[in-house]
DNA sequence: TGCAGTAATGTAAGCGTTTACACTAATTTT
DNA sequence: AAAATTAGTGTAAACGCTTACATTACTGCA
């Protein structure tokens, strides 16, 4: 096997020195056009690749960024990490990823890793983090960047999960509803969720309501554990004529329970999801929820994450849009 | 901003040399018990980490593992990559990740992006792949792991895709029918696509049937891809009885076309999906599909990358196991 | 023509590790 | 008791690149 090549294999064929190879390569137009071209020539001849490590530990800068998440395993961050790396490549990044499957001590201990590789910046999800950890993002001299949720420590992009939630309650108050219900993610470790339950309690609170215990329940972010909350509610003393649900999966597994049971959605029951899952358009009837640009969050955090890296100033906080998307599964309680 | 603390300020502290520090930290067995903990004092009186793009340089390798895949965007490849993920940062790897979006070309320039990286072994799915991609492979000295598919020329981990469509086809053709459809993922540039689909044509062939141009239709991954195929295939002058999907988001997207037009599943019409999804199991019928063990793909995936950058021999092909769940979607053909 | 100013290039000092090799001290073998 | 191992440590040379600074070549202007 032959010798790795080197940049001055290069610089001995194009006859010049490192310096103006590596210029010509990083910087082109600090470079005479002709001796560029020399240098091209030489590269492609020899099909020289300059090496990541050494340029890195020249540089101090690795072209990587850290993204550390929850899990890939779910719909919404498997979309934003996919737009996030989608992003990053095209402008010569490379992404690292990582999950933490809602333990912070393992994201903890993950970021420190990301940190110790040199990535150049690091995109977390949330807002809810390891206090060690705020520590060390906090004496990081390199970005970081918030995603999904929004906290003035930090520079962030993402939603108002409290609006969010707030949206979804106004919606069946609207249409007259009294007795709303919630099936939450685990809201542990998870200020979205907590977010979006607070959305619903406070817009609760303000029409006078509120939430019984009895009518709110946590699950697992998927159908199943939609069903099972649905089962969970309708043991109730007062069985809510509503539901909000964390997420669209969540809804879904609700509408599909009901549906087996033979309880009318939207008639007896409306639900209301929140993400726009592919999923939620398909089912009959189509779940109302509310849309959420996760792709578009992806490709933003990517947009300020680089500009960040180039030095500019990152935007404070940017919150992202979200709209209601009414569908089959939400109408007037029967008994108005 | 105080310096960044390297390696000779620990060994300073503790009175000793860099290369002993160096070796404390790499391969403790190589340093006396005392002098281990006294350098195991400074580093953590320090706060010492060790920088990833020196240690890099010096020793060659980068403790990342490149993973290039289709789409972070189906559950399949998150869930994969998610598993993969895990099982490497437990083993202190990181995970580069890169998508191409069935492009070939991007493909192959993500791949020469992670090895300039200097990852210390690749994934890969599939076995379809650019020319000079192959090329750029062999004559890369690092280990190179094929997913999901299997092929000779490298070592892979991943199922028989043509054994996959055949049991699909079979229990249909076991059940009665004889007019089987297909509903198939693009097949361009998707060789798990191209082989489920070989695999019902040469299933069908066996049992003296054939496939016919109108019973066959590829459309995109997702529900609305299974609303639309069936939709296209009942446009053919002879209806299939039965459907093999080329996964479960199509065959529930097809199930649900069937119920909105009022076509009785499985009275009417079999579907058989494959992947086993969440959400085939949570429909009404369940879907007959078939179990891959996408989890465990990346956990033994990672397995095996992490023996082969040990320098230990790598198995050359393993191939998964797959069962047939039945469940509420087949069944005998109405007519029969 | 001579000079200042600028553009292009070269020189060489790092960047922070690892590790081959050399050396000493402790242990075992003869 | 001398010789041969072995274990533990230190010395210093890579690893491949970038970049501050020095140098040279060119430009325009007086």
């Amino acid at each position: 096997m032959q010798k790795r090549i080197r940049i001055e294999d290069v610089a001995e064929m194009a006859d010049v020195s490192t310096a103006t190879v590596s210029r010509a390569l990083s910087r082109p137009d600090r470079v005479r056009p002709e001796t560029r071209d020399l240098v091209q020539r030489a590269v492609d001849k020899l099909g020289y690749v300059p090496d990541a490590a050494g340029r890195a530990l020249a540089s101090g800068r690795t072209r990587t960024v850290g993204c550390v998440i929850p899990t890939l395993d779910h719909a919404i961050f498997a979309r934003s990490t996919h737009a996030l790396q989608n992003t990053l490549a095209q402008a010569g990044y490379q992404l690292l990823v990582a999950s933490h499957n809602y333990d912070p001590l393992q994201e903890l201990v993950l970021v420190q890793a990301l940190q110790q590789r040199g990535v150049d910046a690091l995109v977390l999800v949330g807002a809810e983090h390891h206090k060690q950890l705020w520590k060390s993002l906090k004496q990081w001299e390199k970005p970081v960047l918030l995603t999904w949720a929004c906290d003035p420590r930090l520079p962030s992009v993402g939603f108002d999960n409290h609006a969010i939630g707030a949206l979804a309650t106004q919606h069946l108050l609207d249409l007259g509803h009294h007795r709303i219900g919630m099936i939450s993610g685990y809201t542990e470790h998870n200020d979205r969720a907590q977010a979006r339950a607070a959305g619903l309690r406070d817009t609760l609170g303000k029409a006078g309501l509120q939430l019984r215990p009895d009518a709110v329940t946590e699950q697992p972010l998927n159908l199943s554990g939609g069903r099972v909350g649905l089962i969970e509610l309708l043991k109730a003393k007062q069985v809510p004529t509503a539901i909000v649900c964390g997420n669209d999966l969540l809804a879904t597994g609700a509408l599909l329970e009901a549906q087996r049971q033979g309880i009318r959605v939207p008639g007896e029951l409306s639900i209301c999801g929140i993400d726009n899952h592919d999923l939620a358009s398909e089912v009959s009837p189509g779940v109302t929820t509310i849309n959420l640009p996760t792709r578009e969050l992806g490709q933003i955090a990517a947009t300020q994450v680089l500009a960040a890296i180039d030095g500019a100033p990152i935007a404070q906080q940017s919150l992202l849009p979200f709209q209601l998307l009414i569908r089959g599964t939400t109408a007037k309680p029967l008994a108005l």
